[in-house]
DNA sequence: TTAGAAAACTGACTAAAATCATATTTTTGA
DNA sequence: TCAAAAATATGATTTTAGTCAGTTTTCTAA
C-alpha cells in the first residue's frame, strides 16, 4: 500500500473506543476484518491447558491485530484485551482479501511484516526454553522500555499488573513479584505505586547475557 | 503457483545430496536463495546466549527452508543442519522475488503459509512456557510421529540422537534421557538401539494434556 | 468514606529440573 | 578389529521455580 494506502483505509473507518480490561477478540473467535490499534495498548495471549495465559505479543499504536487468521482463514489462536484504554479501527476482511490479490506490493508488504513477526517469535521460542525466569523478567522491561518508552520521570509507558507481567514471562505471579522486589532491591528497577522503571539498563542487559 | 510453478521451479535446479550432520546455512548468513527439501529431514535451530541448540523447526521434503530470511531480506536467524541424509534443491533469490511482485496468487499462497507458521510458533512459545519438560518430551513423540510417519515395525521414522531431543524440548540432555527411560519403563514407548517408536499413544496424549 | 474485593507481597515448603560426576554402551575411523 | 571418541545412562546434589497459606496494601463501588 502501502503505508498510505492503510492509512486511507483506517482514516475511512469508525474508530471505535475499547476500555481498560476489555476483549477486542477472543481466542476460537471468526474475525471478519482485523483491528489496526490507534491508541492504547492491548495484549494478545492465548489460554494454556492449565488455566493460564500466556502472553505472545504486546500490540499498540500502529500496529495490526488479527491479520494472521483472516490471511489463513483460520478462527484467531489468540485473545486480544485492552491493557489501557485504547482507540481501534476495524477493517473488513473483503477489502483486505481483495487488495492481497490485486496489489501484489501490498501483499509483499504484509508478507514482509509476517516475515519479521515470525522472527521474534523464533526468539521469544528460544528465550523462553533456554533462559532463567529471572533473566525473562529482566528481558521484559528492557523490551517494554525499548518497544513503548517511557514517561517524563523515567517510567515505563506501558503499566502491567504483577500477573500480566508474569503472563509475558510465563512464569507464576509469586516468582514474578519475588524477582521484581529484588530487582528493586538491587537498583535494577525503581517503582511508584503500580509504575515501574528501568534503573540500571546495563546491569539487566548483562543479567540476560547471563552474567 | 502455486504447486505446479513450484514444482516446475524446483524440478528444473540442480538437486543437491547433504550427508547427515552436514550443514547446508548458518545462523547470521545472508541467503541468495531458498531451499527445498526434496529428501530427508533437516533441523532448523538457534544457538542460545548459554551455548545450546535450541530447535525450532524440522524441515522434510517439501518444506521449504530460509524463505523467511529472503522474503524480510534479513540475515538468517536459524542454522540448518541435515539430520539424515538430504536430496535438497537451491532457487535463487532473484527469481522468488520476482514471482512475488508479479504473481499475486503466488504470494498470498506464501503468506498463507508463513500465516500457519506463525501460528504454530505462538503454540511453541505457549508449550515452552506452560508445560512442564515431560509433557514437552511426550508431545515431542506425538509430534514426531503424527509430521514425520513411522517404519513398518512402528518406530519413528525420524531418528534423532538424544541431545537432538533435547533440543527441540529446550531441556537438558541428562533429563531428557531421564524422561525417555522412564517413558520406557512405562511402556508409554519403545526403543530399538537409537530407535523410538510410541507404544502408548493415549497416555502420552493424557501426560500432554495434564493428566 | 468506607467495607469489600482485588492486587501485591512474604514466608515456608515442595517439586521440578539443572548440574556435576562417573559409568557403560555404541559408533567410528585408522 | 580395536582404541578412542561420542553417545547414552544413572546417581547424587544443588538450584530454580512452583505451590500453598496467609498478610498487607491498594483500588473500587456502594
Amino acid at each position: 500500500m502501502s503505508k498510505e494506502e492503510l492509512k486511507r483505509v483506517s482514516d475511512s473507518k469508525i474508530s471505535k473506543s475499547i476500555k481498560k480490561g476489555q476483549s477486542i477478540f477472543e481466542e476460537g473467535e471468526k474475525l471478519n476484518g482485523v483491528f489496526c490499534v490507534r491508541a492504547g495498548v492491548s495484549k494478545l495471549s492465548k489460554l494454556s491447558a492449565n488455566g493460564k495465559d500466556q502472553i505472545v505479543k504486546l500490540a499498540s499504536k500502529g500496529e495490526v491485530m488479527g491479520q494472521r487468521s483472516v490471511i489463513a482463514e483460520e478462527s484467531s489462536n489468540l485473545s486480544a484485551v485492552a491493557v489501557s484504554d485504547m482507540e481501534v479501527c476495524f477493517i473488513p476482511k473483503e477489502g483486505i482479501v481483495d487488495t492481497l490479490h490485486k496489489n501484489p506490493d501490498f501483499t509483499v508488504e504484509v508478507l514482509r511484516h509476517m516475515a519479521h513477526d515470525l522472527r521474534e517469535a523464533d526468539d521469544v521460542i528460544v528465550n523462553m526454553s533456554q533462559k532463567s525466569v529471572k533473566q525473562r523478567v529482566a528481558e521484559a522491561f528492557l523490551y517494554l522500555k525499548e518497544s513503548f518508552g517511557e514517561d517524563s520521570e523515567g517510567f515505563l509507558s506501558v503499566t502491567l499488573s504483577r500477573e500480566d507481567i508474569a503472563n509475558v514471562v510465563g512464569t507464576a505471579t509469586e516468582s514474578c513479584i519475588r524477582i521484581i522486589s529484588e530487582f528493586k532491591k538491587k537498583g535494577y528497577i525503581k517503582t511508584s505505586g503500580k509504575k515501574i522503571g528501568v534503573a540500571n539498563e546495563k546491569k539487566l542487559r548483562d543479567l540476560v547475557e547471563g552474567f
